[in-house]
DNA sequence: TTCAGTTGCGTAAACGTTTAAGTAATCTTA
DNA sequence: TAAGATTACTTAAACGTTTACGCAACTGAA
């Protein structure tokens, strides 16, 4: 009535369960005829492994956690979807986890990811603080910080350089010839989607001889709504410019939302350029010229990192600071 | 070294193991000072009980799989959302699997579940086969279905009904009096999300003594690329139409994208509605009138129905129809 | 023929829990 | 005060694997 077990298998070939074990393995030490007769009771049994058995041996247990500060969104689900194509091409399984952005969850998380001992953790787009390194170092298994990074640890991660990639993004806007740039920010607070984006910003400007002028930005936040209404306020407010960089796709189309309902056409009256290049950049119309982010293949090497650290149990494996490209769509235009 | 065990936990507070896990589950059978040992020896160690040994001894492992065609969709993962949250609240995990839509790669994962031991599956958006069905039926656990359903077995499912809501989506054009009314539908042999859809349509004309015409429907993919081609071709060699409905929303978009590059506006010359209400519906240009699908709470249903089977091993549990709504945003308009 | 090496297994411990069954001491109750 | 009940434990088996070790039978070389 129960799944049969290895003993099961064992019994109806007539052989001991290391034999079983040895052929399902395939080890040395049994013979043709053995391996015949091992291999047919496990057909006819219809026997599958038990891998809560295996792993309570092996002390591993070929499965991941994944932990997200929202998983629905885009950008969590292109990540783990990468992470997952990896994980399930070198057998290991991968535990989703939502944090919601709250450390009480995310500490029970880790304790739920502890007791269920996986073999490594990646962490993502949140800061890591000092109480959950505490416990993941306790746990003593690899982790892999995706798009975020620590300073205090060194800890392997991927992720694009934000700071770059939005001086990147500035200095295109000012090589199709513009000079009044604004930007929607995040907050300076924020170490990794804010603060940097907002220096590349600046530097750029520097970099080309162009004065900050600290009106025509605003720092809040990545929702769409916000950033329609600072956009709003902007255009009223603000000294005239002809370009903007947003620091999300999101805040993007907010601003886009708010130029179009003061009857700026885009790019002709105004060029926009976003950061992240997600799905939903190529469904809006014009469709957002942006900063892509290769958020699954960003998954797929902390994937393959993780994996290989816990495998070879290898010494610590290098960060990966991978490269973005703008992609030119349809909402930015060169100022005659 | 080695994280300590129970029998460590045991050794430390004086006791046997049997006490320790009587006072970890707080069951009867110690003295007062004995749990304070106890509980004393688990606090010095910083004991943490093993997940995998505990699965063994239960066969209960408190970990469900979620099977999903595209995990990265925005679709796929707000039903995840659903799934997670509710899981991670009653004390699951959840373990996600990107089937890609390929049987191969579907009977893997159910093979590693069933090997990881998991105590429920959903299984969401495609058609369940019948050899998923058999793996899944010899795995003697609960399943439940998510925006699919079976005709074949009798397994409990949660979705729309989306003959009902395709109806609903096209009477509303009606009401709004249109009269030439395209479609965009998926695949008639979809049984999910095509040939209902678009059933729902065509009753809905008929019901207000409109005749069907063929040549206004055009049958493709849900992709929006192809969804553009299509309206393009609609809008050249179809009778003219003055409404759309689209079976998706990702379709609804390529259209309108179709119907900007031909100068029409939206909706003052052409009503679109469309169908899922994903994220990006709200974030195009103008907003889209669709039909809402609560993704996230279904998959809290899926997961709450779920975890009933397996707490209680409950009899068949009832599947529910979930009911859409029309959500009006900018791109409907009354014919005058 | 003998001995070392190899082949083909089986035995049993171990992994970290839970839990049924057993036991000794104490407490009731008549 | 003795029998039964209760309390506070301990012992040990069980869950389904993996794997170190042991051992008998056979092989080949000297």
């Amino acid at each position: 009535m129960n799944p049969p077990t290895i003993k099961d298998v064992a019994k109806a070939a007539d052989v001991s369960v290391a034999t079983v074990s040895r052929v399902l393995h395939n080890l040395a030490g049994y013979s043709d005829k053995t391996r015949q007769k091992v291999m047919q009771a496990v057909e006819e049994l219809g026997y599958q492994p038990n891998a809560i058995a295996r792993g309570l041996v092996n002390k591993r247990t070929q499965t991941i956690g994944v932990l997200f500060p929202d998983v629905s969104s885009s950008f969590s689900s292109d990540i783990l979807r990468g992470i997952e194509e990896i994980a399930q091409e070198k057998g290991f399984s991968v535990i989703v986890c939502n944090t919601a952005e709250e450390g009480k969850r995310t500490m029970k998380y880790l304790q739920v990811l502890r007791e269920k001992q996986v073999d490594g953790i990646v962490f993502t787009s949140e800061v890591l603080k000092d109480e959950y390194f505490q416990v993941i170092k306790e746990m003593r298994v690899p982790v892999i910080l995706v798009n975020t990074m620590s300073q205090k640890y060194t800890i392997p991660y991927v992720k694009v350089d934000d700071r770059q990639a939005a001086y990147h993004a500035t200095d295109y806007l000012i090589q199709k010839g513009h000079r009044e740039i604004a930007m929607l920010s995040g907050s300076l607070k924020d170490q990794i989607a804010g603060y940097p984006r907002f220096e590349g910003y600046r530097q750029a400007l520097a970099d080309n001889g162009i004065e900050y002028d600290e009106s025509l930005v605003a720092i809040g936040e990545f929702e769409l709504e916000a950033s329609r209404l600072a956009m709003r306020r902007l255009l009223a407010e603000a000294p005239s410019f002809t370009a903007l960089f947003a620091a999300s796709d999101e805040m993007a189309i907010g601003a886009m939302r708010a130029a179009f309902e003061q009857g700026l056409r885009i790019p002709d009256d105004l060029s926009i350029i976003g950061y992240d290049d997600l799905k939903f950049a190529r469904m809006v119309y014009p469709p957002l010229t942006t900063i892509h982010q290769p958020l699954t293949m960003m998954g797929r090497m902390a994937s393959e990192k993780l994996i290989a650290l816990i495998e070879e149990g290898s010494t610590q494996v290098a960060s990966s600071i991978v490269s973005h490209h703008l992609v030119e769509r349809q909402t930015v235009k060169s100022k005659p």
